[in-house]
DNA sequence: GATTAGCAGTCGATCCTACCGAGTGCCAGC
DNA sequence: GCTGGCACTCGGTAGGATCGACTGCTAATC
């Protein structure tokens, strides 16, 4: 563990390189608050910081800069002492925000990475709550021209799951008639209604043969293709990105990780899973982000099931601030949730 | 007009600036085919050509780049002269991509995206058609917790439109029972099938007041909020931006203005009414996209409405084979469109 | 023994200069 | 009207001097 004042001195590194992106050297060191040594004592200390891994000089005769370790420390040292505050304003623009805020849930969660990216000028991602323990309310199917259908299903959590999927065809060739669809729809609404999508039960016989295909199919279509990583992921401020880096190539290597959701949900999840808020750098084990620090959060909304939001900027973004943004969204996002 | 001569200069000068991003000097224009003259008589006609705006110099003593005036020429030239071919790997890619494709129609859209995106490597656009002139197949009203409701309506094309609205309450202060919503469904039903979303017609009498006060209510929510702007586009492979210019700030700047899906729509759909194919640096009224050309294309569908594909990149892209991309593409996802 | 003042040394950043070469404009001759 | 040739321009690169913000170390001090 570091003493007092190594931990000092390693803050005030922190702190400075993030405001100024500059190598930090002695002198300034000596200037920040609760460092009470000289030049001399503050470089000694800081060689033992570097011996130790938790600074690195870019090279000799410069000053020094922050490792993941260094910017681990600082923000576990944080955690035990007492976040960031938002500074009024943006508190108001988080307040007139969720009282404002309404209509589809796809748009307030879109709007909601647009605010945290805003407030934090980095870049944003909300992922939904994924709607496998959400009941169904109603479903329903309809046959679009030629062989496809469509199948509909409205969930309690207010949310729409739809897929196409191919009628079956009759004996002659033709694609089922409307009177079957509408068989399949009324029965499959008694059947389906206040399951989940995960449990969805088997098809319920009706003794006539084409509808019986028909729910099979359509049971089919509802049970596979979970698009929950398609549609319900928003990125907020994207561009923000190009603020963070000055090297082109690290802007466009971000940039198409943010493109595959795949990835981007994946790392979320996994983050939380593990119960960290931050993952600094090489943390998470996406090497093309290995610049980048990501602050997540789970949205616990009234159901129980969570979403997540999270912004990802580089290394040496403000975490005090990151961290109360974050936690103060993910808090009134999921209070407004509730609501309904 | 150009005379020959020039033209051939020009064209040279514009092939060559689009593969190396550099000057081009008259040594070089002379070792084009096409041109058969000396240096010294390129040399003359290029200040012509830069004097009628043309082209330009960035300093004395450097060669002459295209300015938009000179792209317009130039793609214009092309038009009449028979455009850019893929190549062959390149269709097959396209081929294989759109027999394979199935599934929810915004996500095939949103693969085409990245599609068309691939093919050019700049940054795509894919916007859907508007379902104003699809007709109603199925409404439904649900319940769902608390005073909110959802109306879901699909609609012939396959896309699905939905909207929360607030439930109106009964005189005791609690929100209208199921069995209202139920008759306020069929009822609905029966009213909307086979119109379009942009002629609702009048909620129908019913005599009940609880029944009718729902179906005002529903009416209204489908015929404001039109989010057609919203969740209707798609764009792919924005990470490409950054490899098109070097000054991070365009990036920005670029990336930002992506981000605003109104501005986008709104800009291609422009285009495509003004007849333009190919908007080029300023031509399109966006100033933060001055650096930026447009290749636009609609997508005519089975229905007639159209949808829209377009590719967004610097002026200096390879407009043969962005137009040839843009044009296989569009043709190909129109008629898979009317496949269904 | 820990701290500090002072000093020599390092090395990126900046500025200057010289120089090279790609490219131009122009002129004289074909 | 075209072209070869020539003088000139000017960005880009390379080398060298200087500056300044650092460091590490040592010796003196508390």
């Amino acid at each position: 563990m570091l003493d007092d004042r190594k931990a000092a001195i390693l803050r005030a590194v922190v702190e400075e390189y993030i405001e100024t992106a500059q190598p930090v050297g002695s002198q300034h060191v000596t200037r920040a608050r609760g460092v009470q040594a000289s030049s001399a004592t503050v470089r000694n200390e800081m060689s033992v910081l570097e011996r130790d891994g938790y600074l690195v000089q870019p090279h000799t005769s410069a000053g020094r800069i922050p490792t993941d370790k260094g910017y681990r420390f600082f923000v576990d040292s944080l955690h035990g002492w007492g976040a960031g505050q938002l500074n009024p304003s943006q508190r108001a623009e988080v307040k007139t925000f969720f009282t404002r805020a309404h209509g589809e849930l796809e748009h307030m969660l879109s709007e909601t990475s647009q605010l945290l990216s805003r407030l934090t000028d980095h870049t944003a991602v909300v992922i939904a709550p994924p709607h496998e323990a959400a009941t169904i309310r109603s479903v329903q199917v309809v046959a679009l021209g030629g062989r496809t259908g469509l199948v509909v299903a409205v969930l309690s959590n207010g949310s729409v799951e739809k897929r196409t999927l191919e009628l079956p065809v009759r004996d002659d060739g033709e694609p089922v008639g409307d009177a079957v669809v509408a068989a399949a729809s009324t029965r499959l609404a008694s059947h389906l209604t206040g399951r989940t999508v995960a449990d969805l039960g088997t098809a319920p016989a009706t003794g006539d043969a084409a509808v019986d295909a028909l729910l099979a199919t359509v049971l089919l279509a509802l049970s596979g293709g979970h698009d929950e990583e398609e549609g319900s992921v928003f990125v907020g401020g994207a561009s923000r990105m190009a603020n963070a880096f000055d090297a082109v190539a690290t802007v466009r290597r971000v940039l198409g990780i943010l493109e595959e959701q795949f990835v981007v949900v994946t790392l979320l999840r996994d983050l939380l899973d593990r119960g960290l808020t931050v993952a600094i750098g090489a943390e998470h084990g996406v090497t093309p982000l290995a610049e980048c620090s990501v602050v997540v959060a789970p949205v616990r909304g009234g159901s129980g099931e969570a979403g997540t939001i999270g912004i990802l900027g580089p290394t040496r973004m403000n975490y005090p601030q990151a961290l109360a943004a974050v936690a103060v969204v993910s808090q009134r996002l999921g209070r407004r949730m509730e609501e309904g």
